[in-house]
DNA sequence: AGAAAATATATGACTTGTCACGTATTTATT
DNA sequence: AATAAATACGTGACAAGTCATATATTTTCT
């Protein structure tokens, strides 16, 4: 809808915004913001858990206690997210939360009872949305997202520096 | 380099992580997140422009004066983004914004003389960033992505309540 | 023309996410 | 054992992005 304009746009804007379709840098952004909006809205539907509040219930409800650098890893986000995040889930009483006695650096992150009456409500509305995914992908075909994907994620681990520097080879 | 743990992880946390690898859901986010973290330090290489500087002068230096909503449009993001930006932008006097004679409602953006240099400070740098991307993707396969992301997007705008209400067809 | 609907922009409130840096603890080195 | 290096986590500061809502201006409909 909102890329049917009623009025005319120009023939430069048009071309500017067809040209940047094909750019990867802005396209993987926009899939990703859309892709959080919708997840957005069907945690709504769910009992209005949070994104993070939702990953972080289904993967201690999947795989068991763990640590916060274990959920970080699992949820490929950055551990300062699950950081802050975690003592508001404590506090609605989601998740029990203690130092590792085994090394005292670590906090083990557990769901509670309550924690999975949220997740269990949550679920089947994920479920559906995942399902709904499945019905537009075949399994080789987000294969192939994936691998392209798994590709992306490398390129983008090179740093500026050696991005750059394409000359100075050492 | 943070995949691999030097402590050993139990097997139920390395499972739940490789099933999650295949999640788009997942994988999107953590693309584009790190796409803006290299975009950013690419950036700082290059004058120091933010990225919704850069990408707000690349397209009034390449298509010429706009709307916001135009910006927006090619940006694939939310207008209130560049609404935010912009005022700042005019600050550091990149743009000059009038507004349009002949629709009272729009704004018109136009790049100054100072913008101009900002941008061609950034542009090689994110240009070389464009090539050493070209050299990881076929021309086909980039081609294959973005049409991948063209049905994810689509996939995306279906509203919560079309995902979830599968039963209820009217 | 006048009322109703649509559109463009601004703005407050919020979420997700990064980075840099500090502290505590553990592991590795000498 | 003592020191150095690495690791786990917490936290401040900030960027990017969304949504809802308000306001001004056009457009459309009657």
């Amino acid at each position: 809808m909102s890329d049917v304009k009623s009025r005319v746009s120009e023939d430069r804007i048009l071309d500017r915004r067809s040209r940047e379709s094909t750019n990867l840098f802005t396209r993987l952004p926009a899939a990703s913001s859309a892709s959080r909006s919708q997840a957005q809205r069907c945690l709504q539907y769910g009992g209005g858990l949070s994104i993070v509040e939702w990953r972080t219930l289904w993967d201690l409800a999947e795989a068991g206690p763990m640590t916060i650098r274990d959920l970080a890893s699992i949820q490929r986000t950055d551990h300062s997210l699950l950081s802050r995040a975690l003592p508001e889930m404590r506090k609605k009483a989601y998740v029990e939360m203690h130092r590792d006695s085994r090394d005292g650096r670590q906090t083990i992150v557990e769901i509670t009872a309550k924690g999975r009456a949220a997740y269990e409500t949550a679920a089947p509305v994920m479920r559906r949305r995942r399902e709904a995914l499945r019905a537009v992908f075949t399994e080789a075909e987000i294969l192939t997202f994936v691998g392209l994907l798994d590709r992306f994620d490398s390129f983008l681990q090179t740093p500026a520096e050696d991005l750059l520097d394409k000359d100075r080879k050492e």
